[in-house]
DNA sequence: CTTAAAGTGTAGCACAGGCTACAATTAAAA
DNA sequence: TTTTAATTGTAGCCTGTGCTACACTTTAAG
């Protein structure tokens, strides 16, 4: 298998992980802030609406991501958990690498959505290191 | 709606061009590296049958992107070429920015390709930014 | 407690993007 | 030129992700 197909392959299959990262991301978010993660506030939270939320879910949770049941809050696994968290530090560091690059935040915010769910270990690193050594520079310059 | 819903509907819509870009692109190398682009020839960049590839180029060519008659090379409209041109630009860009921040290339290859989506214009500026600067740096240091 | 509103579930449709199997056409070999 | 191989096209299937419409359950108001 030639190496252009491999990497297509790779980004299709990133692809269909997305969505699931984002359900985790916001149901764990949502149990945070509110104490409960219902199929209506996902719904919003992606602009769907609540049947789409449903039929995901119910796939989610032949992923062992969540639990269901009928007319009850959704519940995180402990896999959707792990993954949760992974997803929400990943996330995080690609917007404060945007805004450190000198994207405009509301800018970031958009296009961190998008990124992150393409960034391998090795590019988070280096976005990481980056902000790091951004934020140690400003230490010395700028207390912000 | 909510900025969080405007977010999703926009990485949504991105998602939705993806492959368009994708195909102008492969398109418009394959013209240019062997004379024509055929079915088969993206079928097999792209690691998918070319039934996959002839339904995606009709649609493409509903979109005026491509002209293509039964069993003749697929072309690039005018539009088509201009995507083309465009997304080729990006996929440098972000492809020489990660190199340059320190990925591996082929890490950096695949990476390139999922997040080549997601950027916008600011984004892209602060990546090209980043890079001038530091091969203008290299100048001075390596003559790499 | 009863009723209205909000939330949830299900049926059924559309489209994108995968596939296999088979038919038709074009290109290459004999 | 005929036959074979490669390419392209079409029929029909699956899954994911969107929707509306309608039914059911839970929650909140009266």
């Amino acid at each position: 298998m030639g190496n252009t197909v491999k990497r297509f392959k790779k980004t299709r299959e990133a692809r269909a992980q997305e969505v699931a990262q984002d359900y985790v991301e916001a149901i764990a978010e949502l149990i945070e802030e509110t104490g409960t993660a219902r199929v209506i506030d996902l719904a919003r939270k992606f602009g769907v609406s609540h049947v789409t939320v449903n039929r995901t879910i119910a796939r989610l949770s032949k992923q062992d991501l969540v639990t269901s049941e009928a007319y009850k809050a959704i519940e995180l696994t402990p896999r959707g958990k792990t993954l949760a968290h992974t997803v929400k530090e990943r996330h995080a560091v690609v917007l404060q690498f945007l805004i450190d690059m000198g994207v405009p935040r509301e800018v970031a915010v958009i296009d961190a959505e998008g990124i992150e769910h393409h960034v391998s270990r090795r590019t988070l690193e280096a976005f990481k290191r980056f902000s790091t050594s951004r934020n140690q520079l400003t230490l010395h310059s700028n207390k912000e």
